[in-house]
DNA sequence: GCGCAATTGTGAACGCCTTCACAAACACGC
DNA sequence: GCGTGTTTGTGAAGGCGTTCACAATTGCGC
């Protein structure tokens, strides 16, 4: 284990096998091999060896992973071992549908304030919490300390809402506008595109009809 | 242009470009060289001129692309120059944030129909539609056609839900629930995980943190 | 205690995507 | 028409993550 930068697939998938995992906890399971995981991710059981490779020795030879103590380990390579306090920008119906999301808790991560600049609905109560002045997301932070942040705002609104949340502190955006955001090199974002989604299995879907109608003319292999 | 298989990030990518050709054509833009799309798009010329190649030669050396010729053309390799109607499962939070999204419309995406199985919301309208039994789901897709499908559905209940989109002749799966769903192989299944991404940035923002404290005891290289 | 079966951890091979770099193509001005 | 400057398209190189394969380790039954 020499500390070697992490693959982001493997960041990502750490999440997927903590979710695996604390369903198996769930259940009363207590231990679980790499080619059981290998059947409830379906992340082939080698992946998930070298995945975990990454973070040092866990796992027993002939007996498998201890559920809990993996559970432990994951959470506390993600950050998600203590709460982790986000503040969300946009209280419209992406907002919403995160506000009341009750499965954030599972992985301590908890919205800890709701943005708007709507003076229609700042002052409003929103799930637990009463939508706050963007204006005063600097001032919020000072006592909250979050590093993540949500932007469920307009696209056109989308890049001084980061430039307001990284001036508060946040190094972490997640972004639901389909924009790209130009932030300091030391804040990390990720994109969040439901139209990117559907349009790649908008490719996918036509093409296998096609091929399947018959029209597998081009003699080339048929992969997957 | 030999018809070899198209890398999932090149799609991803395509999708990208599109809108930004789409703003700039909003914008009375007529040509744009793979440079300018680097600067919109934040991904590198050579990527771009990379993917484009995978679908045949298109913009003109010393000038650049034809905006609007290339949106035609990406909405064809996409499979979004006609109407896509897709199927909605799931009547609750994220179902309503989508219902209510415009900009499906410029992607050609149309939500077709809405289904639930909750007797309460089966005949109440929803957005402009009226949501219908999941039961119905097969004979309805008789009508419409449709080869996309979105679940929005608790986890225990979305393996039940695509088996009966498929049942349906949906070929593509966008799905919110955490969960991974069993699917024949011609049908293609994508995963929307907030909590991943957040789990992803939670560990970054955090590792950073640690470093800017003057922990950078490390001496490696200091990437992004 | 010892052999057997199961399972881990990881170097090495592999494959795929990205990046590089440059010849070919085009516009424009003279 | 021809030289100059720009930009494309794409083979080749490079980098990075995944898959493979196996030695090392542990539990278990006898
Ligand atoms: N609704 C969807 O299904 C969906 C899907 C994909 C992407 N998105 C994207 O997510 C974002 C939010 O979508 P939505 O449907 O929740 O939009 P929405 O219009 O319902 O909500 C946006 C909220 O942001 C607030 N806002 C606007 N400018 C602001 C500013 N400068 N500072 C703070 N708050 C501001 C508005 O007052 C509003 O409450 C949009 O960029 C949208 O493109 C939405
Ligand atoms: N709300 C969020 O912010 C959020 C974020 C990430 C992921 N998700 C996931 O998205 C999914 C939907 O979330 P939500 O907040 O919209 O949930 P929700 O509870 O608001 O809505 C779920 C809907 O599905 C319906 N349903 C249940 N079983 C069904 C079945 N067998 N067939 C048809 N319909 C059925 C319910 O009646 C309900 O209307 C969940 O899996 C959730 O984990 C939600």
């Amino acid at each position: 284990m020499t500390e070697t930068r992490v693959p982001v697939p493997t960041l990502e998938r750490l999440a997927i096998y903590l979710r695996v995992l604390l369903d198996a906890h769930e259940s009363g399971i207590q231990t679980l091999s790499s080619q059981e995981i290998e059947q409830y991710s379906g992340i082939s059981a080698a992946q998930f060896r070298k995945d975990l490779s990454y973070f040092g020795e866990f796992g027993k030879p002939g007996v498998g992973y201890s559920v809990e103590a993996l559970i432990e380990r994951i959470e506390r390579i993600l950050r998600l071992d203590a709460e982790q306090p986000i503040l969300l920008v946009g209280a419209g119906n992406i907002g919403s549908a995160l506000v009341g999301y009750p499965n954030f808790q599972a992985h301590r991560l908890r919205i800890a304030a709701v943005f708007d600049n709507n003076f229609v609905k700042i002052g409003r109560p929103f799930g637990d919490l009463i939508i706050e002045d963007i204006a005063r997301v600097r001032e919020v932070n000072a006592q909250i300390g979050a590093r993540l942040g949500i932007i469920a705002v307009p696209a056109h609104a989308a890049q001084e809402v980061a430039d307001a949340l990284v001036e508060a502190g946040v190094t972490g955006i997640l972004n639901f506008a389909p924009t790209i955001l130009r932030v300091p090199p030391h804040v990390h974002v990720r994109n969040v595109s439901f139209l990117q989604e559907l349009a790649v299995l908008s490719y996918h879907a036509v093409e296998d009809a096609l091929r399947v109608n018959g029209q597998a003319r081009r003699g080339g292999k048929d992969g997957v």
